[in-house]
Parts: structure tokens; C-alpha cells; sequence
DNA sequence: GTGATGACGGAAT
DNA sequence: TATTCCGCCATCA
């Protein structure tokens, strides 16, 4: 995840076939889940294949914190509070 | 030991 | 395009 650059996002199976584990969405998901908040790692620029946030079903209301994060590195929202994937999608 | 669940994805309908 | 269903496997009750 930190090969992500700024400015760009990543989906849970983009970052798991990084891992040598594709098709393991969930896992990189469940990892994300058990970071703590002080880690280092960009967790926020991990969005879902739908380019859109997955943290609010975690934590009710995060999402606006992960959105303001991502708002902060340059990445746009839609009108419907999605990412487009086409623009922002790290693609290595 | 067992079954249900989840920061998901992709195929099927 | 929108829903639904199934596979994935570490955790947890």
C-alpha cells in the first residue's frame, strides 16, 4: 500500500494481487480493519472496486474522515460522494 | 471443533 | 444498469 502514490487510490483486489494474493479483496480488507490509526501506511487511499468508501461499514460516520484525507491529496468526489476510478485508479 | 461474519470482487441473473 | 449469489479465509462467539 505504500507503493501508492499521492494523489492516486488503489482497490482492495488491486492491493491484494500486489500482495501475491489475488482474488483475496476480503483479507486486505479484514488487514486494513486491524490497523491502528497511528500507522503510517495510507490506508485511505484504499477505496472498494466501486470507487467508493468502504470504512463506514466499520465504523459508522468514518467515511467522512477517509474522504477528507483523500480531498487533502488532490483526489475528487463526484456528486454522489464517488471516486472515478478512470482518473484516480493507480495503475503501475 | 463449528458456524457465522466481514474495510470485497466478480460472475450470474 | 441494478441485484443477488457465491467464493475467499482470518476472527470470533
Amino acid at each position: 500500500m505504500r507503493q501508492i502514490p499521492l494523489g492516486y487510490v488503489a482497490t482492495y483486489g488491486d492491493v491484494a494481487s500486489l500482495a501475491q494474493l489475488p482474488g483475496h479483496a476480503r483479507l486486505v480488507g479484514y488487514a486494513l480493519h486491524a490497523l491502528p490509526e497511528y500507522s503510517d501506511v495510507p490506508w485511505q487511499r484504499v477505496i472498494n472496486a466501486q470507487g467508493k468508501l468502504s470504512l463506514g461499514r466499520a465504523y459508522p460516520g468514518g467515511d467522512l474522515h477517509q474522504r477528507h484525507l483523500l480531498e487533502a491529496e488532490g483526489i475528487v468526489f463526484d456528486a454522489n460522494g464517488n471516486i472515478d476510478l478512470k482518473r484516480f485508479r493507480w495503475q503501475p
